[in-house]
DNA sequence: TTTAAGGTATACCGATTTGTCTACATCAAG
DNA sequence: CTTGATGTAGACAAATCGGTATACCTTAAA
């Protein structure tokens, strides 16, 4: 019965579906049923919100996807469930992510478009936590120090295909696309 | 001194560079130096004006690659010369595309998140044109027929991919990650 | 029992939104 | 010469925006 974190929720749900600036303030409180009081109660405007909407969705994006890769080996098997994942993510088998609709934190920085902006910079902040999750699969390729970074970023650039494939074409197989492509890639550059 | 050619470019720069719902239509009007009623003698009413903008970009971004792509031979060349584009693109070496700000396409899915909406549908067949362009360089290097679709689709997964890598991360190195794994993935499929 | 925090409900503020309207200017074609 | 298309300038309307203010309620702790 946190007024707060139900804010951020509803917020949430609203923007993930409509994008950020398409969602008033007015909207959010008749939605999750809360005074306008309250919400700047606890924020001091839809920008502080916004921000704690992000933070909101990082968190369980990254957890979420932590506690998947925790479950197999770091690796190979990391890799795999990595693209699982997404997979599962992209036919709404995960139910904490709500339906799919991309990727938040691209949709968000489509909307805030200048790299300067505290949002824009929450959103890479995401990818490169995310990032940090991959490179840990890599590592554990034995590969050389100098390859890690270099495969690290292309198998994520593999993933950012997939899913904005997914949200924009529709096309549901992009992220077994993607994984095949990564297996592809780790043999030759392992080789 | 096209008036409505005016509306529609000055339009897009904003879009492009802020985001549609943040673009206000007096936002236009100034920044054009065009009365308001001229705006609503072109176009019945923003929804309009923005198809027009889409429109617009999606045949300035189609003919600029194809002719690119038509510069060299369809096949190896061509794939090439596709992730030399982006790439050029992404350094804001080519001045027809205005500075790089990701993907105008993708931009919009992620503000228009409905797909039934005209916008989203608009966003998605410039895609699928472009695919096309990629299709034609597959097809040239004389794969089965069955396996052109797919791989036609896994390279434009990279191209995506290298867009919003570049755009998101900010990491400009990405279309040559991604024509790197092109060279490897179009190695294994054609062994 | 009193007090402060957190809450609802709603009126209100100024600014901005899309879109309409009036009044007038230019100019090419019938 | 007139008419219709295209244009400017800007007032205006109705709705909505983010945000503030007032009045009152509930509840838990001092």
């Amino acid at each position: 019965m946190d007024k707060r974190q139900q804010l951020i929720h509803t917020a949430f749900n609203l923007f993930y579906q409509n994008g950020i600036h398409a969602v008033g303030i007015n909207q959010i409180l008749q939605t999750a049923g809360i005074a306008k009081k309250t919400l700047y109660h606890h924020f001091a405007s839809k920008e502080e919100l916004i921000q704690a909407v992000v933070e909101y969705r990082d968190d369980k994006f990254y957890n979420w996807l932590a506690s998947r890769l925790e479950q197999v080996k770091p690796g190979y098997d990391g890799l795999n469930e990595l693209f699982d994942a997404v997979d599962d993510w992209i036919h709404n088998r995960v139910d904490v992510l709500t339906d799919f609709h991309g990727c938040f934190f691209i949709n968000t920085c489509a909307e805030y478009n200048d790299p300067n902006h505290p949002v824009y910079l929450q959103c890479q902040q995401h990818k490169t936590r995310v990032n940090s999750l991959i490179e840990r699969q890599i590592r554990a390729l034995g590969i050389s120090e100098l390859a890690i970074q270099y495969v690290t970023e292309s198998i994520s650039l593999l993933k950012e295909g997939a899913i904005v494939t997914a949200h924009v074409q529709g096309d549901l197989t992009a992220a077994q696309k993607a994984k095949a492509m990564t297996w592809i890639v780790l043999a030759a550059y392992l080789s």
